[in-house]
DNA sequence: TTATGATATGCTCATATCGAGCATAAGGAT
DNA sequence: ATCCTTATGCTCGATATGAGCATATCATAA
């Protein structure tokens, strides 16, 4: 069951994630064109510690909450003999970092502007020609075509980033697909690329946390200490890259029972703002309150 | 960015299901006492590749769909050096299977009694007082006990599989944690252990599945070519460890689009009941119908 | 042949949730 | 004082969800 295997290298990649003035932020190295990345050494503990040790070693970031992505070993991208990338989601406060050299926090949207629908609707429409020639008449590939962009009718999906650029990858839609030897088909989709598959592995981490913000906006790591709920509205929206409604919003995170109030308030322009934090159960623990009830009871 | 890393070793690591007679199934070795596993070799073109040559060759039992759960690498249980575990699911029919040796299909409560609740919900009365003690007045623990198995009011979550057995291992509730040396509470919970941490992956498969499940029965991969809705309802029961309200149920399928009548009908006791079939277009392709529409509109 | 039990299938109903909009409150700026 | 801006509370309709009632259609036993 553990007979010989070959030795191979593994390399662990962290996407670290801040939310500074309405704008999701990833840290990256060589002025934004990859994300920190090192080997797996034994004198780490575990995977997570290893990562934390070069991500802070790197960067000079340390890092709080983090959480596994994706485990990727495409033979065809690496060097001699076989690697391993071993990717983790970090969500952090960009104030904490001490920058230095090459490594720069970038809005994660010059590398997906299609995934940012906050202003304006209309971003496939440069990129939906090279899809349709792409489909041409293959049933299948305008289904996925319209579920990954909203188009015919369908729904866009915030959490589909990753399907959205797998997709495009296929299509030969963005730059890493030629870099790859795969035929390309038409212009490039606007955005720029990263190292390897560093975009690939961005995209991933956004559906991640897309899908967990839907349900549960526990942000507390991206949040300064006290914040007014349109700050947490906005970060969500930073996020999801789409507007959501305010009011609606208010009564999700009463509902949830997230926040508390401090008694402060903010001062601005309008009515001054009640100042919440997050419970300290929430931060506690990252998981107290149910989402849904069972199905049916006996 | 890639220096000089010390070589290790790979395990990938199989949790197979098949679905037969309203039970779960899960392929074991050595009669039922660990998964299918075996380390990375460098011919292998990819993981997945990787994965499916081993299982294929310890079983002689051919895989069809394949999705990644999750990487370990625990340094305190690996041999000498650094191993990782790289784990996946695979949805497969138990009667492909030519089973031979010590290789054979268990129901998977045998290793997680208390998450079987479609006859009875009382199964946590034989582990809550071990965990009771655990907690003491310790407000988080009990708040985790609370949410994880369904007491003090909290409703029971089917996809909470992984945070349960997470749970009871910290307790000290199951022999795993008494052989990794933690400090062992009371008496251990029901149910069998696998070997090394065989146990915590099938519990990741769990949760993943009934968590897919809960949105979107397509199980086509665990299901016969034709079956009727009552059939389809006992697969999704069987993973879910609930029943599920029948008329209900049927209300979701349609309104998902997921099936197609073949316009025959399987006799029985009763009424004749309607065969179906999975539609050709979610075979062709693992995600057609969105989920849900998004928050907010411009 | 009729009665009975079992399953299939259709319909209703109360409640919860969700998207969307209206109205009012409370500050600063002109 | 007027207007603009933001905060906050409330309503309303559409939809989803949990739960139950009623009827249809078979096999089998009395």
């Amino acid at each position: 069951m553990s007979g010989s295997a070959d030795p191979i290298h593994a390399e662990l990649i962290a996407v670290v994630v801040a939310v500074t003035d309405a704008t999701p932020r990833v840290l990256t190295l060589l002025d934004g064109s990859a994300l920190p990345a090192g080997p797996l050494e034994s004198a780490h503990r575990s995977l997570q510690a290893g990562l934390r040790d070069r991500v802070e070693r790197q960067t000079g970031h340390p890092l709080g909450h983090v959480e596994q992505l994706y485990t990727f070993a495409d033979a065809g991208r690496s060097r001699a003999g076989r690697s391993i990338s071993i990717s983790y989601l970090a969500l952090s406060s960009e104030t904490r970092a001490r920058l230095g050299g090459q490594v720069s926090w970038q809005d994660w949207y010059r590398y997906f502007p299609w995934e940012d629908r906050r202003t304006t609707h209309d971003t496939p429409a440069r990129i939906e020609p090279g899809l349709r020639s792409w489909a041409g008449a293959e049933p299948t590939r305008r289904a996925r075509i319209a579920r990954c962009f909203g188009l015919d009718g369908a729904p866009w999906q915030e959490e589909l980033a990753l399907d959205r650029y797998e997709l495009l990858y296929e299509a030969g839609l963005v730059r890493e697909a030629a870099r790859d030897g795969r035929p390309a088909h038409g212009d490039f989709a606007p955005g720029d690329t990263l190292a390897a598959d560093h975009r690939r592995i961005l995209a991933t981490a956004i559906s991640r946390l897309r899908a967990r913000l839907r349900a549960r906006p526990a942000v507390f790591e991206l949040m300064p200490e006290r914040f007014s709920l349109l700050d947490l509205q906005r970060c969500i929206e930073a996020i999801g890259g789409q507007p959501v409604h305010k009011q609606n919003f208010r009564r999700l995170i009463e509902s949830q029972n997230l926040l508390e109030e401090t008694g402060d308030f903010a001062n601005g322009p309008g009515r001054p703002a009640k100042l919440f934090r997050f419970r300290s159960a929430i931060r506690d623990e990252r998981a107290m309150t149910g989402s849904r009830p069972p199905l049916a009871r006996p």
